[in-house]
DNA sequence: TTGCACATGTTATACCATTACACAATGACA
DNA sequence: TGTCATTGTGTAATGGTATAACATGTGCAA
């Protein structure tokens, strides 16, 4: 009844329902929050949006956020960079921006390298305030 | 039967026993680690942990390690310094380390301004292997 | 002494993630 | 064509993390 077992460059139906999901709601989203926007499309059970999530991280087109214990879908046009990607998470809107930096990946990497670390991954949130939700606006430049 | 309500530099003793928990342990711990090494002392349920930390996060002697869901006594001599900090954890044996540096804190706040982001607080966590998990080791220089 | 701020104790619950087992679909290959 | 390894799926049960709600206690100040 099912599509058939992943191939290379397709992803399977509860990818894809998992990956829309987070598409669509154009913010972070709990594994729980996909679970419960799915069951109309068959998703009775956490674990088959936990392993979507895992492929879906596995290929670069989803991100986890720790500070959050949440999801987002990738926004870079085309994921081929599985670079270093930093997030802005705001505090009160919940949206979230990914931010691509050399300069960051680079010193993170030679901070490692000098502690005599092997990095493999790196998690970069910032937490604050987005521009639109900035308690005063307008101000005038003098 | 308690120790009298936290006043300014005191620690409370529940805080005071969580803090000790944690420096004596070396590495990061869960909460309910912490919640089982101190039941002995009267701990009888999760909250007493988290608002114990809660109070040392805010005052800066223990950090959180959001990609671990756990907690480590900071490691600075003296806390007073609450920059951007990052951490390495060892995927191997756990062990996390501290570094604080000034051109990634000062690039990841340039980062945020220029994209109109009010900087609040920022989560640095390197995965990677310590020194002293290295797989091969006494490479010979070539 | 009344009220406030803060720390505490307890129960229950919500939220996040994985283990274990059974089954189905696919592709490689003899 | 049949066998087998691999991978995806479905389900139930469980484990791990964190907070809500409510009651009590203690020190301090008006």
């Amino acid at each position: 009844m099912n599509g058939p077992a992943q191939t290379e460059n397709h992803l399977t139906r509860n990818q894809s329902l998992v990956l829309d999901a987070l598409s669509k709601s154009g913010g972070p989203l709990s594994a729980y929050s996909i679970l419960d926007q799915l069951r109309d499309h068959g998703f009775r059970a956490p674990l088959q949006v936990y392993r979507a999530l895992d492929k879906l991280l596995e290929f670069g087109m989803v991100h986890r956020l720790e500070s959050l214990n949440a999801f987002v879908a990738c926004r870079h046009p085309s994921c081929d960079d599985h670079e270093t990607i930093a997030f802005t998470i705001c505090d009160r809107c919940g949206q979230v921006a990914e931010i691509s930096d050399d300069t960051v990946a680079a010193r993170l990497q030679s901070l490692a390298t000098d502690a005599g670390f092997a990095l493999k991954s790196s998690t970069v949130e910032l937490r604050g305030t987005c521009r639109k939700c900035q308690p005063s606006s307008c101000k005038m430049v003098q």
